[in-house]
Parts: C-alpha cells; structure tokens; sequence
DNA sequence: CGCCCTTATCGTTTATCGACGATGAACGAA
DNA sequence: TTCGTTCATCGTCGATAAACGATAAGGGCG
C-alpha cells in the first residue's frame, strides 16, 4: 500500500510543474509528435526542456522515439492509469458522517 | 490556457507526496472523519502532518469542520475534478502518428 | 572529412519542499 | 479560573527541484 503511494506520489510529481502540463497538452493535441518545437512553445531554455522531458519520460508520461537526427515524443496516456484510478476510488465516498467526539462514553 | 496549466499543477503538487496520498486514502476510508488519529498513521510529527493538511486544505482537496476541539477532516472528491478531467483529456488522443522528417521537402 | 542541426548532459545558483521541535491559541471539563 | 487536549503556526535546517549557459554527443549533408 505504501509503495502504491509511492507511485501516485511520483505520478503527481510529474505533473507538479505547469511547463510539463502545458507539453502533454501540446503532445495531446500534435497530430503526431514533434522535436524541438517544443522548446519554442513552453518559452524556456532548451537544457531546461530537455530537463523536464527527461521527467515526464522516466514518469511513463511520454515516449521518445529516435527519428533521425530528432526525437519523435508522444503522448502515454496510459501512464496516467494509476493516477486516474487512484482519482476514481476517492470520487466514490461511502460515508459523509462527521465522527462527532463522544467522551461521554457510552457502552 | 496558461492558467488551466497551473491550476493543474498545483492539484499534481497537492499529490506530489505519499504522505498526502496516503492521507487522503485514510480518508477516503475513514466512515466520517478522524482528528489527530492521522498524525499516528502516517507516522510523522503532529506539525509535519498539520502542514500536510494544510497543503491538502488550501489544494481543495479535503474539508476541514471544526467539531468543538477538534477538527473533523473529510475528502473533498470534487476539488480533483479538473486532474481527472485532463487526464481524461489525455486519455484519448486523436493520432498516434510520428512525424518523419522530411528533410527532402516534397512540394 | 568537416559542418550544421538537434538533443542530452554538466555545473552552478537560487528557490521551494519536507521535517522537526517549540510555542501559542481555542475549547471542554473540572 | 485552571488544566489538559487538540491543532495551527513559527523558525530552522538539510534535501530536492528548477532554471540557465556552456559543452559534448549523434547523425545527415556537402
């Protein structure tokens, strides 16, 4: 149970920066995949591109496959599995009872 | 778009810690909802775990009721409702297709 | 071979996070 | 009012993350 923490823990780390948001959105909405252009829609350095790409890769966030000289990244929604699953069970909320603090005992 | 992003990130920063997930499991759990006994599940210190809550609090992801002394927490499964929307969002992509570079141009 | 383009890595600086103990505020009970 | 309990806040410290420029690695092209 704890490792599964661990897991959705690291899940929302990956997703923890808006520039990592906004290129998912972008791989989302890419008819295929693209290179370096993302450096020039997240508006920051290349090294940092690089940086938060490397995360979202090793998050199972994103695929990189090597197409000549540039890399084709794409989208892996399945990553994200755990994640929405995790979202799902607390969406579904068995009791909304407030414990009200009884230290009159009774029994 | 660049708000969306951040809002984004910061339910995935609110998520971005095992302590907080699992919190919010002992929550989800929990018939009603409990006090202090979070701070001796998560094995933390009693102001770590307030500062968790805190995070938690302020992300819109849990309630907190006064209940005389005590505070009475509970899941707020709505405050995720943007996370789980965009990972919906990702969930169907549209091509898989990569972009092969052309570098010959065509037309 | 040498050049250019693209991407990854290195090293550094700054900011933020996580954890803790200690202290303070709010409340019920005696 | 005084005491004990519960929770939040403050200050501090080490660890981690984010950002950048500079530099190297890989591959196509002339």
């Amino acid at each position: 149970m704890t490792d599964s923490d661990l897991q959705i823990s690291e899940l929302g780390k990956a997703l923890a920066h808006p520039a990592r948001i906004k290129i998912l959105r972008l791989l989302q909405k890419t008819p295929g995949c693209i290179g370096g252009d993302i450096v020039g829609a997240v508006g920051l350095a290349q090294s940092t591109v690089s940086e938060h790409l490397r995360i979202l890769k090793s998050a199972g966030l994103i695929r990189g496959d090597i197409s000549g000289p540039r890399i084709c990244y794409a989208l892996n929604p399945e990553g994200l599995a755990p994640l929405g699953a995790f979202i799902g069970t607390l969406d579904a909320p068995e009791d909304d009872t407030c414990w009200t603090p009884d230290t009159s005992k009774e029994t």
